[in-house]
DNA sequence: ACTGGATCCTGACTGC
DNA sequence: TGCAGTCAGGATCCAG
């Protein structure tokens, strides 16, 4: 259930009890996630302090002792939880990092669309972060920006937003929420829309996301707790998956095609 | 250089 | 109740 939101909240949950802390060993059940998971992994990451708890794009970035970082992706499925006290795998739990405080780390993820890596040096400098856009939330996310990005560009602007190289972190659920927002046809080319509507998007996407994670927020607690996950965050969607429902606008109703093989939600009464 | 399509995998849900 | 078909919050790779 990662999107950026989500992830941000699990760094934030999990965050307290890693940094600072020392690996005491590390279970890994099922080795074929997306990519096979290196077996240096097991091999050396025991022993070493985790330093901070970072995020970048829908990557979760550990990093070790060393000059070593444990990159976890939740892909569509996965979830990571902190245990206060041993606990019998389920299904799906992939992989476990025990921590000497006795709390354990733990990786479920019924896909296995998720990834776990172990990088040596610089993880921004990975494959696949080098060439990844700017953080929606960041500085570099203005409208300059994304007018440049859109500028001669044919793809719907839907398909534009999710695309990692112009923008990391707007999953397929924000990315129809924001141009709701932002009164844009999801199918408009991107390059036949005006910087004063682009502007409009840039605003829509942070407010979107901001949301998103202040909700999140609210359930920080129950996720480091390692208790039930209590629906994480419950957002207000305006667009996403209701169909055929009414526009909180202007009554219309929410209509639902396809873009790239995602699903897109749009109000045809609001979005030009 | 862009764009669309196939693909990895399991589980939940729908309709017959 | 069983079973086949569809769809799902991601994103990389490859063909055209």
């Amino acid at each position: 259930m990662p999107e950026l939101p989500e992830v941000e909240t699990t760094r934030r949950g999990v965050a307290p009890w890693l940094e600072g802390a020392r690996v005491s060993g590390v279970v890994l059940r099922q080795p074929q996630l997306r990519w096979p998971v290196p077996p240096a992994l097991a091999r050396e990451l025991p022993g070493r302090l985790v330093l901070a708890a970072e995020r970048r794009a829908k990557y979760l970035l550990f990093r070790a002792e060393g000059d070593r970082t444990l990159m976890l992706h939740l892909g569509m499925s996965g979830s990571l939880r902190v245990l206060r006290a041993p606990r019998p795998p389920g299904a799906h739990d992939h992989l476990d990092l025990a921590l000497e405080s006795g709390c354990t780390l733990r990786f479920n993820d019924p896909r296995r669309f998720g990834s776990a890596d172990w990088v040596a040096g610089d993880p921004l400098q990975h494959p696949l972060l080098r060439s990844l856009g700017p953080e929606p939330l960041g500085p570099d996310f203005t409208p300059d920006y994304l007018a440049a990005a859109c500028r001669g560009r044919k793809v719907a602007i839907k398909q534009l937003l999710m695309n990692g190289r112009v923008v990391v972190g707007v999953g397929n659920i924000y990315a129809s929420e924001s141009l709701f927002r932002a009164g844009i046809h999801p199918a408009r080319a991107a390059g036949r829309i005006s910087r004063a509507r682009l502007a409009a998007l840039v605003a829509a996407i942070r407010d979107v996301l901001e949301a998103a994670i202040r909700q999140g927020g609210t359930t920080l607690r129950d996720f480091a707790w390692g208790e039930g996950q209590p629906g994480y965050f419950r957002m207000e969607l305006a667009a996403y998956d209701r169909a055929g429902q009414p526009c909180r606008r202007c009554g219309g109703l929410i209509r639902a095609v396809v873009q790239g093989q995602r699903s897109t939600y749009y109000c045809p009464g609001c979005q030009h």
